[in-house]
DNA sequence: CTTATTTTGTTAAAACATTAAACAATATGC
DNA sequence: GCATATTGTTTAATGTTTTAACAAAATAAG
């Protein structure tokens, strides 16, 4: 039951209906596919006729295009399979990170059309940008039976103004009020933009991922833990943003307000408890704050190096790992008591030792959430390797094409 | 950019466009009335042709009357007036608290229609819903110019089932899985029954305040501070309710997971410092608990006894009070942080004493906010006088008139 | 092989919505 | 009294969905 905003409204026109119904086609042609024209007439619960000019407007605009015909039934005239158009149409991805940035090429389908390339993140911005162009150009030129593409998608881990194109903050980067867009648009001037926090982006690629579709969960969450712990909230398949783009912000609630030091200046706050250095710290016996210099034995070591060692008998790494484990799980509970989500996942570097920490999420999960459904609430780890921040950035650009018109 | 969800999609028809410009007149109707057919032309950016076909069926349907004729411009003829149809339907409100029950009769768009009336909430359900039964059939016997009632609503502080018209869990009446719906269905069989928790109720009765259209907040959060904590999220323009209806408890979000003790079983929950057995076990010096029983002159102690205390000097009564008022702060800077809301609303008995505890509450919202724009995130009083509780089970019958028709 | 049946997809016409243009009604100003 | 301006209705047009009929293509049955 949603409130009609009386001031930011949309009036329905003549095309509004079509215009809804196309979207409706597409998304099911996008779930479906293959998917024959009375098949989405039965999905639509409509006539075959309206699909028909339906599909005839998407045929034309060269967003679908027909494949073979197939034979399911026993009788009758054989269906033509439609498909997503998606080969001629490219986005490109990038995740900006603190050592490295990352670029994905797929197609309106986030297919991947070329490997991922990645170069050492220059923190000037004018730099970063030409070698940056440099490698979007080439992987346009490698790729030249993509036509066009429908736009660049880039992932920050900070704070954004998505409509001004501009990082407002990105602690890591060292970027204040830095407007990518405009460095960007110089050099690609037709192709549009999308600049989002890395947190978000993540949300972004489940909710928008095809595999999702199965499931049909409009409510979820993705906490990606990290240098600092990014969180991203969908409600009702909608991202949500807030007023000032910094919705989403659990890693800021705080565990106990008298606890451990932040980055962000505050004390207690869940990050400090369960970030990558809180737990390298941990490891080391020390209470090691954001705000102190690191060990040089510390600096170099990475998570990667204390679950590996966990996993090979060191029982303090394994008491580290452990304890994180239980403050993640406390912060989670947290969300599911604010958010009540369908589902929640999980990136980042500590979810590769998930069968180590599982149990401990989840009874401190449990512990902490107001009733035993809620402790139940599902949690789903994404590995690295599928990419959640260039999926998201992936999304950016696609999305707009199968998203529900705005109405009312 | 929301997602079609391909498992739930509502396939537009030919009435359609007709159902969301009707619903979008309704609301403009509603926030501008009285408003001229030429006016609404303007203000839905469509010919006036269209408007008069939509008002001519509102106005078969009683939805809609015309009224006087006005004179605005200095030349031309005058329009006439419309107004929402309200005097002829009315809606019953119920506010269930664990000593008194109150009742409010309105119009449709929410205007007083009788007296507010209460009874001792009797703990047993069916002794209760006879003596609810007797006062609403008398209510509406009082009144015979309104010739149909729209519904009824009713809210609960606890855990509610709105499909199943299901009470989970409220603890403070000792209810379990109580289905109020059936039984008041057996008394009104024709009448639309809905029941909500109190604090979500709260936040729907802002977001569908006439008030409120002024300022077009479609993003807001509730937080009401009383025996327990409730709190209300509404995101563009919609009460989240989450996959088990309990989205939204922030009441249990910790402070410092090692800190009081509270009533949910866990510890540190904002609720624990800042509910107002919490304020006034402070006052008396002892960490009281919720498990423990109160001494007898606590017992007997209210907030209000505390707040007037205060005033008159009492200088460890406003000390109870200044600390609670930081706490209230600091939890309010995680809602912040999480939802960034456009606006956030309180209610409760210690908002009565706003002038004394505003400065601390803001100080501790800017310590733990995220950026300075959030840290001035605008609080607004919502004083008892305003009954935002029934004013919430008043929007749960009327708002569905003037929300928008489920679409893509 | 022929015919009936079933399913897919198209076409033509009907029904229903917005939209554009003309027009009637009603006011003011000169 | 006439030009002008504004409101609201009417009429016709345009663009949708919807219904119904039909052509196309395949299988099953006789």
């Amino acid at each position: 039951m949603r409130k009609i905003n009386p001031k930011s409204f949309t009036t329905a026109t003549r095309g509004t209906s079509r215009e809804i119904n196309r979207q409706i086609a597409l998304t099911l042609i996008r779930t479906h596919q293959p998917v024959s024209r009375a098949d989405l007439s039965r999905l639509m619960d409509t006539n075959r006729a309206n699909i028909t000019f339906l599909i005839n407007d998407l045929l034309e605009e060269g967003l679908v295009r027909e494949g073979a015909t197939g034979n399911d039934a026993k009788r009758g005239r054989r269906p033509t399979f439609l498909y997503l158009n998606s080969h001629q149409r490219c986005a490109i991805a990038v995740d900006i990170r603190a050592t490295r940035t990352y670029l994905m090429m797929t197609d309106m389908i986030g297919k991947q059309l070329e490997n991922i390339v990645s170069f050492p993140t220059d923190l000037e911005p004018e730099k970063f940008i030409k070698t940056l162009s440099k490698l979007i150009k080439q992987l346009l030129e490698d790729n030249e039976e993509v036509s066009e593409c429908d736009g660049i998608g880039l992932v920050v881990p900070g704070m954004t103004d998505i409509k001004t194109g501009k990082v407002l903050h990105a602690p890591t980067l060292g970027w204040r009020n830095v407007d990518l867009r405009a460095l960007l648009r110089e050099e690609f001037e037709d192709i549009p933009i999308h600049i989002e926090n890395s947190g978000k982006a993540c949300a972004l690629s489940q909710i928008w991922a095809a595999r999702s579709d199965m499931h049909a969960h409009n409510d979820l969450v993705f906490v990606s833990v990290s240098d600092g712990v990014g969180v991203g909230v969908v409600i009702n398949g909608e991202l949500i943003r807030g007023k000032h783009n910094t919705a989403g912000e659990f890693a800021h609630v705080p565990l106990s307000i008298d606890g451990l030091p932040c980055s962000c200046g505050a004390n207690g706050c869940w990050e400090a408890y369960i970030s990558n250095l809180a737990t390298i710290s941990r490891y080391f016996g020390k209470n090691l704050s954001p705000r102190q210099p690191l060990s040089l034995e510390a600096a170099n070591f990475t998570i990667e190096d204390l679950v590996k060692r966990a996993r090979t008998g060191d029982g303090k790494a394994l008491a580290a790992l452990h304890l994180t484990a239980r403050y993640l799980g406390l912060g989670l509970a947290s969300i599911i008591n604010a958010i009540d989500p369908s589902q929640i996942y999980l990136g980042g570097e500590i979810t590769e030792a998930w069968d180590l920490i599982e149990p401990q999420v989840r009874d401190a999960i449990k512990e902490r959430t107001l009733i035993r459904d809620l402790g139940a609430t599902p949690l789903r780890i994404v590995p690295a390797n599928e990419y959640p921040r260039l999926r998201g950035a992936v999304a950016l650009v696609t999305a707009p094409a199968f998203a529900a018109p705005k109405v009312a």
